[in-house]
DNA sequence: CTAGGTATTTAGACAACTCTAAATTTGTTT
DNA sequence: AAACAAATTTAGAGTTGTCTAAATACCTAG
């Protein structure tokens, strides 16, 4: 049984995997934990010798079958006590993530998919992204930033990209949602500001760095 | 910010200082946490350090007031959350110790007044246990044993003292909950057994050694 | 009141993780 | 290709909490 030290260093080493395909940078795991580089080392060589990642030195790791295996389900349990903290006990959005680091770490299959059915088996978490499922399969659905689309098109909100305080009261503060409907009305393109209908009823103007960080799915 | 090893062992301290007003001793401590006598000796030393409990050697640890509130909002903690897994998630009786045990470490005051409320501020967890309120303060009925109540009485189960999964399963089996009511109808001398009725319908007869395990409070 | 057993504490070591400081590798730049 | 900077690894040590084995204190029966 591994630790809950091993299970954020792993959850680390699937997050930064997304883009690269290389191994993944000591530093970079240093930065996204807040250690120091030499820990990293330490532990990643600890891990290679568990079978959980894949570890050449001064090449970075990636993670094996079984290393990402225990990533998915230790961000399936993140993802679904965040949905647990926000539509059963009435959290912000902005107060979740630290809750859910401590919850996501709770061992028992089966409370976590009893939970799983509690909640309704939800896809995406409050932020938006998708609850890998018991498998570890994730339910991809294309996601586009809203500075994507074209005029005329409409698309719900899935989740965002900047997860500040700052910007989630600023959402809350227009009254944008998860599942908000976001009709594109026209494209500025000498700021790259955008103007939306929102559900129907609201008209207003985002700037490109707000767009920028609107995930959004097309309206089927 | 205390550690959980820490709050383990305040708890512990809590629990066995229930009985005895003398301190705790060291061999009980380490039996009740299953860990060797000379770590319980090293850590009462260090919780000493942290005024959490007034230690004198050879003679037992007893919590200070600090390390007793901090037991008590562990302690508040566990059973708040030992509602939520039989009442939300559907749990059975026997198998939310263990995961109480961890979720009970999660640090958050927030989180723990919201799940309070979420679940309608209960007095009693599923073993009817009370649940200190958020200052500490044990709301306590007075409880008695089934086999102390007199003929002709009538009472509510409020919990059990022994939890073996058996004892748990058999209440289960003849369909008695939290809550139901129980009526004392004879008691036979010879065995100590003891003849009830149930809800006001079913009859049944309970061992000495079962009647001595079910807590109940008298029907106001 | 003393011998012997039990409870408790000390001493020394280990495992998981962390850090700082120093050494080494890599890769870039001229 | 040499030299420098940045990234990475190693070495050595600290913290928390655990253990075994040995030493010590306490207590009770004879």
């Amino acid at each position: 049984m591994q630790t809950s030290t091993t299970e954020d260093y792993l959850k680390a080493i699937f997050k930064l995997s997304g883009t690269a395909k290389a191994g993944v940078s000591t530093n970079s795991i240093s930065e996204e934990l807040s250690t120091k580089a030499s820990s990293v080392s330490d532990m990643v060589k600890k891990l290679a010798d568990k079978q959980l990642v894949n570890y050449i030195k001064y090449q970075g790791a990636t993670l094996t079958k079984e290393g990402e295996k225990i990533a998915l389900m230790v961000i399936r349990k993140h993802r679904l006590w965040e949905v647990f903290l926000v539509e059963k006990l009435k959290f912000g959005w902005d107060e979740i993530h630290e809750i859910a680091e401590q919850l996501e770490h709770i061992r028992s299959p089966k409370l976590i998919d009893k939970l799983d059915e509690h909640l309704g088996f939800p896809k995406n978490d409050p932020h938006g992204d998708p609850i890998p499922d018991k498998n570890g399969v994730f339910p991809k659905l294309k996601i586009f930033k809203l500075n994507e689309l074209k005029i005329g098109e409409e698309a719900i909100l899935t989740g965002v990209s900047e997860d500040s305080k700052e910007f989630l009261r600023y959402l809350d503060g227009v009254n944008l949602k998860l599942g908000s409907e976001i009709e594109v009305l026209d494209f500025f393109k000498f700021d790259n500001s955008i103007q939306v209908k929102i559900n129907n009823k609201t008209e207003l103007t985002f700037s490109d760095l707000v767009s920028k960080n609107l995930n959004v799915s097309k309206d089927h």
